[in-house]
DNA sequence: TATGAATGAGAGTTCATTCAT
DNA sequence: GATGAATGAACTCTCATTCAT
């Protein structure tokens, strides 16, 4: 059954984000996932498959989610926004694949290979930065300037907001929040 | 001497960057540092505490280095574009240092005491966002909200000049840098 | 198979004897007994663990066996020759299991919950105490006084027997050492 | 000064018999004896010479202890009974020296030469037993089996009054205990 | 005589991984 | 596919002992 591979992968992404990768054992993955610890290594042959399989499976998640309901033809703005409350909803709604992507991101045990492949899968995103300016939207600087300024406000924006949830229903507050990202990017 | 103490110190910072808490062992550290390992553990506690004094030691000397310079005459953009510019420059002197500030800040590593110990430390940057909105200065919203999101911008963009080191002689790219932050602030 | 686990313990056995229990590596167990040191760590949590465990086995072993074939018909005298003899033929038997029952019963390295456990199942022994003494046939002293003074005297007594193993085939040696002890107990 | 080799000669007859020889660390013994790691290594060479010091030293107290005030022209059964009150005495009033003697005599820890200096000075008893049984006082059973015999007794009923501090003082109590021991040897 | 930082061999324990069932 | 006992290298940490001061 692929339902003890699922729940050993349920169970490690939570475990690695509450622990960390090395200080989780295989045998508490195992034990947690109701299997044997012989079953672990039949779905995933070492430990680092296993959170190459999560993160690759986890940021492909993450980017259906983000690209969903992007009207090609709005205006860059709207497109943008969009993908804010895409990115915010998705966190809110899997905090803990959240925390594992932002954690993981940079982190030496996701091989080089694992994350190459990962990129790729955010290039829509820097076409839409370079339309932008191209069009005098945005601000006319180097686009990984722009791409990681961004990034690393959202990822602030979403730190404020999961720690009060009840934020994301507050339209005033949300509102606020996409201007910050816009302004500092809009030309 | 504090000499071995020291070294101790500055091998686990450059070691726990490159490969991790727990990837390091301590023997390593020592053999690194040309110290016994019995000289390592006569210094810390155990290997959290080594880590838990690196953090402290570390954010210390960053808070330091942001607050060094700023005017508290000036006006609030001025004291923010002094800030901004302190902080990349140390995370460009120190990048080990950012990295580890970085990566660790939200580890599961860091005692609880030891992160609420760093944060009282950053009082004096809230205070500031405080006086801005209330001239009017900054954005009315959240403070923990402009506080986050600027912080996420400026790891945004410190992260991309540590893959370009030479842009922060590049006047005019880091005057575009700064206009990212500012105008996601400013009122 | 349980093979491996018994290996361990009886080796653990001998060698908490010859040296002592801090004296002696798991290292050491562990080759001795023909496993890797992890397995022995697969069988018990913790050395304590396993020195609890040998505690609770051997002081069984030694009371089922020393219960043996004592006819509660018999006169208390009868019953405590037969227990006498039985205490003195297992030491004799199993030299190890009574040089480990005898250093640790006090030892710290013990759990007070171990020693608990083990001291209800000598319960029988101070009935046939109190039997004796409303019967008039042991002297009217405080039952645990009786049972301390006579244990003591055992204990004594096989020190010189396995100082001297054949003297336990010398019919009026072993006669002479059951008589010290009637004549301290009786009334 | 002697000040300070005395105070870890106190503080290390304690630790060891409260937690064991190798469970005390060095460190320990000199920390509670509030002098440096160094000068218990300035007073004695190893810590198997401190225990070994220590275990002569208790041994030598006790010794004259329990032959003090023991008249060479009473009778046997006199001195004994002066002999059996002086090991009492002295095991309630130094009950860490009594546990420590009881635990250690035995021990691998005790070198056998150690253990050779000691056994002489306990030849006077001996002698009181070869002199009692020549007289048809004692049964004429093997020396070492009544002395063995005895000492077991004796350290029974020590455990009991240790349990029971006060049952020195009833006067009733300890005829009886010594007549146990009587009882037993006498012919 | 006294100190305590420094040492490094060795301790107990963990854990990714294998393999016979 | 699933199991879990077995493995042993590697880990963190301890501790008797030394020696420059």
């Amino acid at each position: 059954m692929q339902d003890k591979r699922q729940a050993i992968l349920d169970t490690a992404l939570k475990l690695f984000v509450d622990q960390g990768f090395h200080a989780t054992p295989t045998a508490k993955i195992a034990k947690e996932s109701k299997v044997a610890t012989g079953t672990l290594f039949h779905h995933f042959k070492t430990k680092e498959d296993l959170i190459n399989t999560l993160y690759l499976a986890t940021k492909d998640e993450m980017i259906r989610e983000i690209a969903s309901d992007v009207d090609q033809q709005a205006s860059v703005k709207a497109k943008l926004r969009q993908i804010f409350f895409n990115v915010v909803r998705w966190s809110l709604q899997f905090p803990y694949h959240h925390a594992f992507y932002y954690q993981y991101s940079y982190s030496p045990f996701i091989s080089q290979i694992t994350k190459e492949l990962g990129e790729q899968r955010l290039q829509f995103i820097y076409n839409m930065l370079e339309e932008g300016k191209q069009n005098d939207v945005l601000k006319s600087v180097p686009t990984d300037l722009l791409f990681e300024s961004a990034l690393g406000q959202i990822n602030g924006i979403i730190k404020c907001i999961l720690e009060n949830p009840d934020k994301f229903d507050d339209e005033a507050y949300m509102e606020h929040a996409f201007t910050l990202c816009w302004d500092a990017m809009r030309g």
